[in-house]
DNA sequence: GAGTAATCGAGACGGTACGTCCCGTCTTTCC
DNA sequence: GGAAAGACGGGACGTACCGTCTCGATTACTC
């Protein structure tokens, strides 16, 4: 529909300024301003600056369809530090927190926006890890992956303490202990 | 600060109205019409609708103080389960579910109201639940409460799957599996 | 210019739209949409609604070079009443009112329409009127046309009464005694 | 309901910008802001520009009822040549025209501002001058009043031709020429 | 009958204004 | 003398049209 030239402008522009001013001041009508666009144009292909922010994030991301690279070597434990340990260091980057916590705080009110979250980026991304999980025999991946993600969620987001290299080991500790083997130990 | 008066009546019109318009669409000039209520006086002692909201919630709860009741019937298992079933049963109530989407969503933009939230509502009820199990002599008792919690939370919140009791027994022999005892075995 | 095919389906959509939703709500995207026409293409031809629909009135009058038809029984009085009659008539049908009210307003603020609706309705008019009174020997024919027309004009633009034919025939009789005869008394 | 202040800021803004850019290109938008007005405000008290100038005329003139002064010498000729005269002085005032020409236009649109002309302006002077016929034995004397300001109001409107003092006085001789008198020649 | 130009529909686009909602401040009025 | 009532400047909302501008796809003349 846009043409590419408009929907570069307009990516641009709500990146830069949803680093200069945060997600909460961002406007249809600001961000129209600066991507030198019309409101109409915006209006015709987003319904709000947190829809446009997320079609920013997709599109300036390395892996636009939201496949992440679960590392295997066949060492199951090693491998869910590294996810975890990446996973904290994306956490703990401003630009990402600022626009995962916009972004979450949104799909609580716009369910077009939760839905498209949830197919295009959550689910293919806790699918691999399942995938990971019970390519090496663990029972149950889809629970385990949540275990090991719900807490780091839960710690994040409304901030109960620190999320750091140190916590995210521990934690993966507890979680390799509450895994049920198909056939032999790990 | 505001009469008395004055209080009770923001505080029945804002929990009339999220009930009837949900809390994206409370506005202070809304609440102050609706609450017979000068805009000025509202002001004077809230800074937004999600304020007002959250201060009604605690005056209407029966436990201001934010405390809550961990059973303790010495059967450790048995009280975490009545425990998690009794939240999910609360998460599942149409109107809770939408007072704490609006204030999760909410604290990700208002730093004070996430403080209030945190020490007046979220610690003392974590902490309840880590000195159940400290007392039923698990190891690192806020570790596997965030371990109980987390998974939950996610599941809730970004609504990756259904929030049931099935689910929560499940999840609940997991975290099981995951403690660390001190002394003796469970 | 424009091909036949697009003019008509221009004259009959802008036609059918005055009838429904007024001369003060027509736009040139309605239009072109009503028409099924591109808006380059209406813009190519026409300046703006007045003008087409001015356009449209021109082409579906029985009369395109805006000539009337002057009765001449030979009984001035007669042909006079005639003719006001059937002015008022004219004036009190609902369709024409609209769009003669929507022009003469439209005139007021763009001279090209004025210069058109003078030249090619209004004086051919005026002058046909003229021409008759000056055959039955009616001096300074111009200034007695303008007394016959001018009042009609004033009363019904501005609706200051009725525009009925009690009014018209008690009018004519005012007029005609302010007439002075080049020869004879009438 | 608006504060005096507002009230003259907007009425010196419109009255300035009517004069700079026309009446057609007056907007609430830029009213507004010519008048370091809210747009709001002005919607409070105003339903359109039309509305706005309409307002500001009658405030700003001699008359704010719409009175006007009918001269009376007792030689009703002398007297009805004097107030044509000065009719025809203010439909050549550019200022007057403009304003006259944006009303006349606009209220065949707008019934509420037509209503509002016709009583506050329209009726009142028409009737101060039907009153001075009355006075002077004429018969008729609304008719009489018609005759009289219909052909300058058609001549003025539609442009037909030059609205000078050569054809006002022409004009009189023919209007007094129609006139009934009830007892006495004038 | 094929080429070639004019004409068209469709609709994206930068823009201006619309009329509304709500913000947070300020003033007036009343009890 | 504290509160209701509400006017106010301001900013953003989402929509409607404006007039311009590519696009391909007909059309309809010319060779």
């Amino acid at each position: 529909m846009a043409r590419p030239r408009t929907v570069t402008r307009v990516h641009q522009a709500v990146l830069a300024m949803v680093g200069e001013i945060g997600f909460a001041r961002l406007t249809m009508e600001g961000i129209a301003t600066r991507a030198q666009v019309s409101k109409q144009t915006l209006y015709r292909s987003w319904p709000s600056p947190a829809a446009i922010l997320f079609d920013a994030l997709l599109a300036s991301s390395s892996a636009p369809n939201g496949e992440i690279q679960v590392p295997d070597t066949g060492q199951l434990a090693n491998d869910l530090e590294a996810l975890l340990l990446a996973t904290v260091a994306e956490m703990n980057d401003a630009a990402h927190d600022t626009m995962l916590r916009a972004v979450t705080a949104e799909i609580q009110t716009d369910p077009a926006l939760a839905t498209d979250l949830r197919t295009r980026l959550l689910d293919p991304q806790l699918r691999a890890v399942a995938a990971r999980l019970a390519e090496a025999g663990v029972q149950d991946p889809a629970a385990i992956t949540e275990l090991l993600y719900g807490p780091m969620f839960h710690r994040w987001l409304l901030r109960t303490g620190p999320l750091d290299t140190d916590w995210a080991q521990a934690h993966l500790q507890r979680v390799l202990k509450a895994i049920d083997w198909s056939t032999s130990s790990p």
